[in-house]
DNA sequence: AAAGAAACTGGACGCTGTCCACATTCGGAA
DNA sequence: TTCCGAATGTGGACAGCGTCCAGTTTCTTT
């Protein structure tokens, strides 16, 4: 992989970068597109800045600190994709109906995200650490929900339209979640990797209905 | 974190080492089994191997190579976990009980070894690049199966049974498994992570019934 | 006993994240 | 306007990493 001559801006002249941070950040987004979270090196995205090394640590703390960042980014894209799904497939039908789709767009949208922006979406769930789901504004979509928050909406939609009794609608989202999420895990870097795309398709569907019909 | 002076041998008199590469594999194990296969180094495992850093590259071609054979025997441990699991349940029931019980616990078995081998289970779903799930025997348990036809199993005897129509049977081990591995990602750094141990056993059995339902 | 293969050592390279001391520039107070 | 402190960026260094190359020691085979 021929990752050195890249994006190197046109040799900035004065002293000062203007708008490091940003710059930092985005080069990291790169990054982590092409590459996932182990790809986002500190001194790739100062270099892809134009800028020392060490001008990194005037903005973020440590390389974590960039990755973090990193990760709300892709946190509130997912979010968008999530929305787009949403938004999509909005007609006039009974409120059931409505609910339905609704689930399902949730679902269809995170997997669309990490099957098209799979070094995001591996991004957007790598933890060092544990991680804590915060409500910082960074990581919601134009909605203003985070991931999160997307689903928990489209249950009590569920639960609203009486699909969902009410004694089951508590941390239903972890049922759900859990699911999809780990469908999109094996399908990124599990024993699914190799199947066709067309297949994954139909594959993905069958687990969101699964989680209609068994949550 | 101090990982400095551990489990360093009585300092090798001999020239040759006499078994350097099971004690780099069992360093690694242990590596990953303290803190994923982020922690696997090769320098490490040789410096407790009590070895220069260069002897691992007569038995490993590379770090990558090292992770790989930690990532087979965490596999292999983890089709022990389910097996153990399944014998726990072994009563005399109807036919149809038993499978349930024995996909139960299969999926009991995935979960109890992601929580409690934390590292090894992280090490053992660890994709810098594709994985497959090739039959390499490293993987198998004591029964000669990998987890993977462990479940394989559970849902044929769910078909054995008539609890599971056959044309629903093709795939079926996806959606069982996208459901239970992607409950476990949650817990261990996701979202789920600060809830508490007896909660998490609750959400679980859930995930586990809405398979079974849902399928 | 000699030769050849196998296992291990030593030193080096380039890469990484991070620290420290210094240089430049900007904005506000005198 | 001048000066001074805070913010920003540079340069050099360090240790740790994976890996390569060239030796050295030992085991095995002839």
């Amino acid at each position: 992989m021929a990752k050195k001559l890249r994006t190197r801006p046109p040799a900035r002249t004065t002293y000062r970068h203007g708008d490091l941070r940003r710059a930092l950040l985005g080069a990291g987004i790169a990054l982590a597109r092409e590459g996932g979270p182990h790809a986002i090196v500190l001194r790739e995205a100062t270099r892809r800045a134009g800028v020392a090394p060490n001008a990194a640590y005037r903005h973020f703390a440590s390389r974590q600190d960039l990755l973090e960042a990193v990760r709300s980014a892709a946190l509130s894209e997912l979010a968008n994709a999530m929305e787009a799904e949403i938004a999509k497939g909005r007609r006039a039908k009974s409120a059931e109906e409505a609910a339905r789709a609704n689930l399902r767009a949730v679902g269809a949208g995170y997997l669309r995200f990490a099957f098209t922006e799979t070094g995001l979406f591996r991004t957007a769930f790598a933890t060092p650490e544990l991680l804590g789901f915060t409500g910082d504004p960074a990581r919601k979509g134009k909605s203003g929900l985070d991931p999160f928050e997307l689903l928990s909406a489209a249950l009590d939609k569920f639960v609203g339209t009486g699909l969902l009794p009410p004694e089951r609608r508590p941390a239903a989202e972890f049922l759900a979640w859990s699911a999809v999420h780990g469908f999109a895990m094996l399908v990124i870097d599990g024993p699914l990797h190799t199947v066709p795309r067309a297949d994954i398709e139909g594959i993905g569907a069958r687990v969101i209905a699964m989680v209609e019909k068994g949550i």
